[in-house]
DNA sequence: GCATGATATGTCACTTAGTGACAGAAAATG
DNA sequence: CATTTTCTGTCACTAAGTGACATATCATGC
C-alpha cells in the first residue's frame, strides 16, 4: 500500500526543483503524478504543501530511528552503529535528494520556506514524544517540549546549511561527515540531559 | 510615517479574528482598510501572508528591546526594569492582542499557522546579531545561530502557550507572570552563557 | 460468486486568490 | 515649478482552489 500523497509530493518537488515554483501549475502536477488536478487539491490545502510529504518523510523517518534509540547508548553510540544503515536504504536517498534541492532553493521561493517550516513543525510534534521517553518526563511538559523544539531547530538549521552547501556551492558532503554535524547539532540543541546514557 | 502594510495587516487579522480565515476575502480586507484590492496584493503575496506584519511587529519590538540589553546585566535584570515599561505602550499592547488571537486560532488554520512560522523565523534573525553581539561571536557561527533558534523556539512555544490558555481558556496572565515565564523560556532556550553579565 | 455501503476519484461549473499592463495620483528631487 | 520616481486604482486576465454530482474502486457480509 503505497502513499498516494508522497508520491503526487515527489513529483511536485521534481518540477518546483526542474521549472521553479510560480513556472509549475497545479496542472503540470497533475498531469505529472498522472492524476486529475481536482485529486491534487483534494489532497494539499495549497500548491506549496504539496511538498510537505517529501519534505516531512525524511524528518518523519529519523524521528523514527530515534523512537529506536536505547537509553542504554549516547547518541554517538546509536547513531554510528544504525546511521549508516539508515543512509544506506534506496528510498529514503531519493526522497533526501529530493529534500535537499528543495531546501536549497528556499532563499528565493518563500512559500516554499513556509512548507519547510511546516514539515518541521510536525516533526517537532515527534520528537516530543521521544524526548518524553528518554527523559522520563510527561510529553506536556514545557522543559520536553523546548528540548524537542531546540533540537528541531538545530536540525534545520544543519540541513539548511549542508543542502545549500552542496547544491548552491558544490560543497561534497560524506555521510560520516552529515551525521557528525548531525550528532553536534542534536548535542548543541538538547537542553535536557538526553544524549547520554540516561537512568 | 506610518507602516500602511502593517495597518492593513492589523484589519486582517481582525477580519479573521471575527469571522474566520476561510470567510475572508481579498476584498473584504481591502474595503476594511480603505483601499484597492488590488493593492492588498502587491503588499502581501497571499491571503495567510497579511497577518504576518502583526505577528511579527511584538516579536521585533522586543527583539529591538533585547538590543539594547548591556552586557553587564543579567536577562532578569534587564527585563525586570524594562520590561514594565515596554508593556505600557499603548500600540504594543494593542497589536500584542490581535497577535494573540490569532495565535489562539492556529490549531483550526493551518494557513495561519505558516504565516506564524514564517514571523517566528525572521524574528529569529533579528535575535541572531543580538545573540552574536553579547557572545562576542560573529553572526555566521552555527553555535550563535543555534542559538538564536533555540530561544525563538522557546519565545514561540511560551507565545502559543499562553495566548491559547488566555482565549480558548479564559485564563487570566498578569504581566508580571508573562514576562516571567519569557525570562525562564529565554534561559532555557539559550545554549550560550548569553543570560548572565558577559565580558 | 454477488449485493451493498463506504470511500476515492474524475468531470465540470464556479468562486476567489493573485498578476500584468497601463494610466493617473502622490511624493521626492533638483 | 518642472521632472522623475514611486505608489495606487482600474480592468482584464490567469491560475489556485471549491462544490456538486456521477462513476469507480474496494471492503465487508451473505
Amino acid at each position: 500500500m503505497t502513499d498516494a500523497r508522497l508520491d503526487v509530493s515527489r513529483h511536485a518537488a521534481r518540477l518546483f526543483w526542474e521549472k521553479g515554483f510560480e513556472a509549475t501549475s497545479g496542472d503540470d502536477i497533475a498531469a505529472a503524478a498522472g492524476i486529475s488536478t481536482r485529486t491534487v487539491w483534494r489532497y494539499f490545502r495549497s500548491k506549496e504543501a504539496c511538498v510537505e510529504p517529501v519534505l516531512k518523510v525524511s524528518e518523519l523517518r529519523f524521528a523514527a530511528l530515534l523512537g529506536q534509540w536505547p537509553k542504554s547508548e549516547s547518541i554517538e553510540q546509536f547513531l554510528g552503529r544504525s546511521m549508516a544503515a539508515f543512509a544506506a536504504d534506496e528510498a529514503f536517498v531519493r526522497d533526501s535528494i529530493a529534500a535537499v534541492r528543495i531546501l536549497a532553493i528556499l532563499y528565493r521561493e518563500p512559500a516554499l520556506r513556509s512548507a519547510w517550516l511546516m514539515a518541521c513543525d510536525e516533526a517537532e510534534r515527534e520528537l516530543v514524544a521521544i524526548v518524553a521517553h528518554r527523559a522520563s518526563r510527561p510529553a506536556d511538559d514545557f522543559e520536553v517540549r523546548l528540548c524537542a523544539a531546540s533540537i528541531t531547530a538545530a536540525m534545520r538549521l544543519v540541513d539548511e546549511e549542508i543542502s545549500s552547501a552542496v547544491i548552491n556551492d558544490g560543497a561534497r558532503v560524506t555521510a560520516q561527515d552529515a551525521t557528525s554535524r548531525i550528532i553536534a547539532a542534536i548535542r548543541a540543541g538538547a537542553t535536557l540531559p538526553i544524549c547520554d546514557p540516561v537512568d
